[in-house]
DNA sequence: AATGAATTTTAGAATAATTCTAAACGGATA
DNA sequence: TATCCGTTTAGAATTATTCTAAAATTCATT
């Protein structure tokens, strides 16, 4: 096998591990570049465990699941919970909401200045304002 | 034993569930009975079946995940997904929106004109917006 | 290139949440 | 009261996720 920086996408996907202070292994430089490849996607464990087997790379599913968490602590991915027992990692981590499709279980992004909020409660004492999460759902 | 009615509330629950088109077992107007005594309340199936088990109603734990799946369905409850792993049910069915203490896991209602949204993008082609949620996640 | 410490991966077991199954039960109606 | 059909139940099954301990890999140092 050639070395992985031999193919110009790896570059990113090293540069991105590195960055984020997680050391570049087969199956974490196999896992971000199918994630980091093309524009904003959103994976579950299991159908990213799944493109990955179809493309020859050979790992755990366990690997994919502390990848994933991996990644998220470091900031390379968000997580979104939308149903209960599955869950979801976005590779756009700016801020953003998005439209979900019960029907399929897909889920879109939404633009932030899409959806204005031009008035929040004031958070408890004692607590801040992590994030707010808009969830659009949609049904026929 | 004294026929449910007997008691005051019973009344209250038995006819949420009649209008609802529930019949109105043992197990459901005791569950009832829980989650409509007070005002708004967020449950798991876990804590309900907890809780009923303390006040000694005699039910089994896939009694009670029916029973909040068609409470759900009937109207009677609201279910609300967080994070993946746990199902939440909100007596509160009217619009509004949550703060969700990520330390704790416990949920609490927001007002609807508390957060004020005023924008949001059109539905995609074919799909109709079912429901705006709002999650405030707080930390410390 | 070899060494070694620390991190990562792995298969499989363990855990947790939820659903399923088929039999027993109970509420509604005649 | 007899019957029908929805409901409940225990336990098995399923699904998602985490844990465990051993093997492998990475990276820094020789």
């Amino acid at each position: 096998m050639s070395s992985p920086s031999a193919h110009p996408k790896d570059a990113t996907a090293l540069e991105r591990l590195r960055k984020a202070g997680l050391r570049p292994t087969r199956q974490r430089l196999a896992l971000a570049k199918i994630l980091f490849a093309n524009g904003s996607r959103h994976v579950t464990p299991e159908s990213l465990y799944t493109e990955a087997k179809g493309k020859r790379v050979n790992l755990s599913l366990a690997t994919v699941y502390n990848a994933l968490h991996d990644f998220t602590e470091r900031g390379l991915l968000r997580e979104i919970s939308i149903e209960a027992g599955r869950s979801y990692f976005d590779t756009n981590t700016s801020e953003h909401h998005h439209f979900y499709y019960e029907r399929t279980g897909k889920l879109q992004d939404v633009a932030l200045d899409s959806v204005r909020i031009t008035s929040l409660p004031d958070a408890p004492a004692g607590e801040k304002v992590k994030r707010v999460d808009v969830i659009i759902r949609l049904a026929r």
